[in-house]
DNA sequence: CGGCGCGTGTGAAGCAGATCATACGGGTTG
DNA sequence: CAACCCGTATGATCTGCTTCACACGCGCCG
């Protein structure tokens, strides 16, 4: 890794080793990949920088190269949920480009971001090219409707120390790829807004369950220590504190 | 329509009428969809049977012929939840078919149904080689995961009148292309698994809304008198009874 | 280095919705 | 036609979660 203080020699090229490695993009002989990199043009983001948001046309896939995007909405009211955290290596925005309508969340950089952007207008034909890159894409969308699907099951049917221990274990899962498992770096108001209910709520189970050694809690951060118990009641209307 | 009390000359024949219709299917050449009617088997189903479980290995997708299936989920301690209602023309299942993994939920038939069964193993090579149709499941599952979004945001965000009208709508919006819009055939009881709140709650409000003369109940079935203000309510956080 | 903002921690009070109990009509089935 | 089941209707109570109100520690920045 260069230093980015100075100009990059290679502007795209380091960044799209990212790309290189993702599910959907890996199988790509070498020239495709090229090609895919000529539609690339990637961007510096400042935490809390908009992205897109609900209703844009959805005109670019996105891809992390480093940090983490938020994808959220909000209610008039002011109530906001988080739907997904996309961290580097992941792709986002994939539904839009495919089916050419208006983005249905806001995307936010959720810290200092680097992305990469491809354009819909280059990208729908290559994918097209590509039928090998079609099933891949196909694949995606059903990981993401059986994960949304989940949520939506979680939401109805489970009630607050079952949907916490959901998207904790979630998290620690994400996570497992890169270094440091088990230690989940978000704040108990980002938990509260990816499960639905109150900030307080949140860290009062928290609290219960760090008094049991099942999680150790840090500032702007979480540890899940005893994954199994947390298993336990995600898994089923379990019995709790 | 020949009758179907005697055995029916053309046994797969008029039911694939159904599948000739469907967005996914509509474009293929005379050829191709020739061959996707030999690996089609028509079933019958009385209400309530399974048509699949959660977990079960996705062998099939599914078009329904007539009747409706539901998708539902079900938590150990009994509670649970309707995520969609399949009616005639509509296909499902197709996100196990594709992916190769486990069904999400059950399907269940939720009055005597007719379906046809097509099966993943010749299914999916003939995907593969018609690209035109890969590209309409990969709109087929966006939008599906539109939906999916749309379910979570409305569970997060919103109240029970505002769920509640969200579902009202959208089950009116669904039986539009057929011939008598407005009224919804389904009860209460399932409304309120759809929406994710109980029974009685969602009896409460139906009848506050029909006291406004917005809907009128009928014995197993709802009719949408004033769709605008149900909108409304639906559009946001809005005020109410 | 003192202030200010953000993330956390806690209790009191209020409320939306769940649960419980009970009733009634209509349709079907022995 | 009587018994029963299903769907609807409605009030009383109960509770999990929200809201509000406030306090504390930490890190950052003028």
């Amino acid at each position: 890794m260069p230093q980015n203080k100075t100009i990059e020699p290679r502007p795209v090229m380091g960044k799209l080793s990212v790309l290189r490695k993702h599910p959907i993009f890996c199988d790509l002989d070498a020239e495709a990949f090229e090609q895919l990199g000529r539609y690339a043009k990637s961007a510096t983001l400042k935490r809390g920088a908009t992205i897109f948001s609900k209703g844009d046309p959805g005109n670019s896939l996105i891809a992390v190269v480093s940090g983490t995007v938020k994808i959220s909405i909000s209610s008039p009211d002011g109530r906001n949920a988080i739907l997904n955290l996309i961290g580097p290596g992941e792709i986002f925005g994939e539904v839009a480009v495919l089916d050419g309508q208006a983005r249905t969340a806001d995307a936010i950089a959720n810290s200092n971001c680097e992305i990469v952007v491809i354009d819909r207008r280059e990208f729908l034909p290559f994918v097209k090219s590509q039928p090998a890159l079609a099933m891949k894409f196909i694949e995606l969308l059903c990981t993401r409707l059986r994960w949304t699907s989940g949520q939506v099951e979680e939401v109805i049917l489970q009630d607050l120390p079952g949907r916490l221990a959901s998207a904790l274990l979630r998290l620690t899962e994400r996570r497992k790829a890169s270094q440091d498992s088990r230690t989940i770096a978000v704040t108990q108001q980002e938990i509260s807004e990816m499960v639905g209910m109150s900030r307080e709520s949140i860290n009062k189970q928290l609290r219960a369950w760090a008094s049991r050694n099942w999680v150790r809690l840090e500032h702007g951060a979480i540890v899940v220590l005893n994954a199994a118990s947390l298993q336990e009641i995600a898994g089923s209307g379990a019995e709790d504190d």
